[in-house]
DNA sequence: AGCATACCCGAGTAAAACTGTCAATTAATT
DNA sequence: AATTAATTGACAGTTTTACTCGGGTATGCT
């Protein structure tokens, strides 16, 4: 079990962008260079983000991408949802979540129920509560400690 | 994210040990038949089994494998603990979980958080726990859906 | 108008991971 | 000795990931 880079830059990104960006069009290239991330593959990650309601795009120079929303509003598992397929995906389930197995599916409980937990935590945590976090972080930035 | 068809196979596997084994050496012919899983793959999965000492081998023709433990004494998150690298790694942790990256990981609690999650979860159902779940539904497995 | 900025989009690609196979070995029982 | 069955390492096909590339299109500024 893991959890895709795609879904850590997602979320680094639009701590970024809601940090850095306040109010104004924050540039991809910003947000690339700030978080060493490509910017090609940025671009890729926002068409989604953008797709799932959670930031807005300006064009044209002086844009760049706004939350679609108060960061307080934004969950942190309806950014990895727009970024990827789903949450916790198992090969006995279809799209819906519903069990296509025969009668090998024992441990079918277990899975669903991880996919339960895994979500209500990451639910609970908005964009806001990583943004103070981070503002925290940098703020004591000198002789910390990761 | 996603869960690894690997951590799946071991744990029905072994939910299919428990319930045909009964303290004899059950041998992965019989799994691997029972379960529709290929020998080969089943072998690989069985010596990270052994040394994860969630079974034991028996040589020789009647041999096969046992549970090194009673069923209650063996949690899910062992299983798949022993079949996989982690449980939830993240690229800015190195193997014993601490941060190796600079100032640029502010999601890293989340990743903490919800590995966190996800382990108190599966340390708190047992083999036990399936394998009575497998008893019942194939006693009711006439017309029941899954 | 023309140009620079910045988003938009599809296709392609190299590397890694996943999912297995194969062959050869070791060891215990009959 | 022959047979059964676990043990091991190397290897291969496929899929996914993590990008890059090459162009577009919208917008604002001079």
């Amino acid at each position: 079990m893991r959890i895709s880079t795609k879904a850590q830059y997602a979320v680094r990104a639009m701590v970024s962008l809601s940090l850095h960006g306040e109010g104004k069009p924050l540039a991809l290239h910003d947000i690339a260079t700030r978080e060493a991330i490509s910017l090609a593959y940025l671009e890729q990650l926002f068409v989604k983000l953008r797709r799932g309601r959670i930031v807005k795009s300006v064009r044209g120079p002086g844009g760049g991408y706004v939350l679609a929303r108060p960061a307080v509003e934004i969950r942190v598992d309806e950014i990895i949802d727009s970024v990827e397929e789903s949450l916790v995906p198992v090969s006995c389930m279809d799209d819906k979540g519903r069990c296509v197995c025969g009668d090998q599916c024992v441990s079918h409980a277990v899975w669903q129920g991880l996919g339960e937990r895994v979500r209500q935590f990451l639910s609970s945590i908005t964009l806001a509560d990583l943004t103070r976090d981070a503002a925290n972080k940098a703020r004591t930035v000198l002789s910390d400690e990761c």
